[in-house]
DNA sequence: GTATTTGATGTGTGATCACATATCAAAAAT
DNA sequence: ATTTTTGATATGTGATCACACATCAAATAC
């Protein structure tokens, strides 16, 4: 009589429970339209409007806007005003070195990983992705190519812990980056150069060569950080003339 | 007439508004607890129990939790419990291993940087503290000094953002760090050791040779590694032979 | 005596309300 | 015509309540 008991103490001990709140699913949405640049840098945030589009009351948007303020993607910008934090170019740029160090490090341990080709099938996979993206200009799908690139040779390296710093540090900067895709030609050069720079990484991880892996994918973060300072600028000078 | 308009419109930018809700004060609160040890590693928090000898209601206490939640300060273990993130060998590793790129770029950054006198007689002012306190067994002053000096140094590098993000790592693992502190004899060698280190670090940023400022910190973080390594391993056996 | 059931207690989650205050446009006074 | 005042609206914050569920010990049934 007892059998049923135990099978359910049996099976009991690790079953990765899935109770999805709804705080979850708000943060994993606010977080992929964060990603995905469906909010401008600088941009307001509202509990009430986004409770009332998203379909839920204000209780797990305020929770989940709390852990993205705390993971300083949106930003108190008054005593009751939040906002997507904006566009600096000194912050940006600080945010640029940290994540070659991070990155950096993590494409080193990638590539010092026990070769596996299933992993270079992957990456070589979504790089393609993008490109093929670009080619029909779904700049959407060009992004999360580019994204799926990045986290899975990140993966590689095998530290979640440091895979979920570099998270934050994406989802800090992914506003800003999604936004330069106004400048449609801009955008495609940037992506056409990343294409290239991660065939280079590929090949780095390829031949376990762990230098030339954190040099491209340093590379390719400061080429991509080049161009987005130039759009701000570009975009700074004609707010400028308008002005004037 | 205009004038006062301008002026506000100048110095809007970046007035640092002081408004300290509730929420904010149980935050920092609750962080410095956890630096300081007053929380054990793998304990269950309970928001209402916080709440209670905090004075406030659930509400402010669970903002806060779930901001320390984002930060990975404290993990989610079930469907309805809290509790501080617990020791474990291979992710403590993993972080020793992060704090050391990032901790070591900034401390490679704060050498780099203008000499400034005042930086190091704080830095040897922090360290000395640190040293007097252990003098007289006063372990929470010394993991103070320890902290001050730290990021004192990191500070210097000039990267706010870096340095944030070092403070969440450190959020982390103290809990883990602060409770070695039962083995008082491992506890006072760990920070002789320190103090020593710190004083190779503060010639290292006086002589600005950024090596052997990164190289110090990194050594400092791995020896403290080690002996907190040690200090669980030797707790674990010691249960396993209470247990047997 | 032992195994099962039950019930009290404590948990996080989410909804709803009251509140202070920031913002902005309309109205009033100069 | 310009400046000032005012009032409506929208904001985040915090308190309180209802709820579903997990846990554990006491009571019950075997």
């Amino acid at each position: 009589m007892n059998t049923f008991k135990l099978m359910n103490k049996g099976q009991r001990t690790l079953v990765p429970v899935d109770v999805s709140t709804v705080q979850e699913r708000v943060y994993q949405s606010l977080r992929l339209g964060l990603l995905r640049g469906e909010f401008l840098p600088g941009e307001q945030i509202s509990i009430r409007s986004l409770a009332e589009v998203l379909g839920t009351s204000a209780m797990p948007v305020r929770e989940a806007l709390a852990r993205l303020i705390a993971e300083r993607a949106i930003e108190q910008s008054g005593p009751r005003t939040l906002r997507v934090a904006p566009y600096l170019a000194s912050d940006h740029e600080n945010y640029i070195r940290i994540r070659m160090q991070l990155e950096g490090y993590a494409a080193e341990r990638a590539a010092s990983a026990p070769k596996d080709p299933a992993l270079i099938d992957s990456l070589k996979r979504h790089n393609d992705s993008m490109a093929e993206a670009l080619a029909v200009g779904d700049f959407d799908a060009a992004l999360a190519g580019n994204q799926a690139f990045h986290f899975e040779l990140y993966r590689a390296g095998g530290y979640p812990q440091l895979l979920d710093l570099i998270s934050t540090l994406w989802l800090r900067t992914g506003p800003i980056v999604a936004s330069a895709r106004k400048d449609a030609k801009l955008f495609d050069r940037l992506f056409h150069i990343g294409f290239r720079i991660h065939d280079d990484a590929i090949e780095a991880v390829e031949r376990r060569d762990r230098a030339a892996a954190r040099w491209a994918i340093n590379l390719d973060i400061r080429s991509a950080h080049l161009a987005i300072r130039r759009f701000y600028k570009h975009a700074a000078d004609q707010a400028d003339n308008e002005g004037s």
